[in-house]
DNA sequence: CCGGATGTTCACCT
DNA sequence: GAGGTGAACATCCG
């Protein structure tokens, strides 16, 4: 999927409608509406409600209402549509095609345009007033303080925990791959075995592949991109083959020489 | 044909 | 409680 960068794309797209008010629901898909939300539910209290605000947790979207807040979450697949155009025009791993039968979830307004949810693998769901104490803080906004509690409260591996969005929200395994490399820290290491100096490296590293791989238009676009693949190539250390291993139930590219 | 792929949730196990 | 594993979702790609 999209991570925490592709969503805030979406968001962005989607601040045109606010101000609008909601004239249908289109809720095809009962699999598609999660937690307590049932589709009779959305079809029920969606219409008449005036759009105010968009906001964003990691990777949860956030449409405010004069109503119950909208959750959009987008799996793997998931894209949005706002007034029949996409944002983001293809998605790695996802489909090529463009089929309007992967419409999952849609909104129409009274004063014309849409929002869509495109998603072909129904990875992605719908929730009303989805629980946001369940995330932990915005990777994107988090403080140095705030982030050295999360690595020293578990011994769980680092890439683990940078990905338990409970404890931070938005970072996925792209994401997760780069920062490590991009700070030199070996994803298997155990979360509370960092130095402070490591943390601070860490967070710094975070920061930093959140500004650049945005600046340059996606998770998919980190330096470990292009050798995600067997017999990849560490790009800082150019003879050496990059290890691929399953940490914390994903596969994990990294450099056994300049991560420590 | 088979195995995996940017994700989340949940059941089940240790 | 904390962590880990595997399943489920459905499609495309190598």
């Amino acid at each position: 999927m999209p991570e925490m960068l592709e969503i805030e794309e979406y968001r962005l797209a989607a601040n045109p409608v606010i101000g609008r008010s909601i004239s249908a629901v289109h809720a095809p898909d009962e699999w598609y509406a999660k937690g307590a939300t049932t589709t009779d539910a959305l079809r029920a209290e969606l219409p008449g409600l005036r759009i105010t605000g968009t906001r964003r947790i990691g990777k949860l979207m956030l449409v405010d209402t004069d109503g119950p807040v909208l959750g959009l979450r987008y799996g793997m697949t998931g894209r949005i549509l706002v007034d029949d155009t996409a944002p983001i025009a293809a998605l790695e791993y996802s489909s090529d095609r463009n089929d309007p039968a992967w419409d999952r979830f849609g909104l129409d307004f009274a004063d014309g345009g849409s929002l869509v949810i495109r998603d072909p693998r129904r990875l992605g769901g719908v929730e009303l007033d989805p629980d946001e104490s369940k995330l932990g803080p915005d990777a994107a906004a988090v403080t140095l303080k705030p982030f050295r509690a999360i690595l020293t409260a578990s011994s769980a591996p680092l890439k683990a925990r940078l990905m338990d969005q409970a404890k931070l929200a938005g970072i996925g395994n792209l994401l997760a791959d780069d920062m490590l490399h991009r700070a030199g820290l070996a994803p298997a290491r155990p979360a509370n075995s960092l130095s402070d100096q490591e943390q601070a490296k860490l967070h710094r590293a975070m920061r930093r592949t959140i500004e650049v791989l945005g600046a340059r238009g996606g998770s998919h676009t980190g330096d470990l991109q292009a050798e995600r693949k067997r017999s990849g190539v560490c790009p800082r250390c150019p003879m050496v083959e990059l290890r691929r291993n399953d940490v914390g139930g994903r596969t994990t590219y990294w450099c056994a020489d300049c991560q420590i």
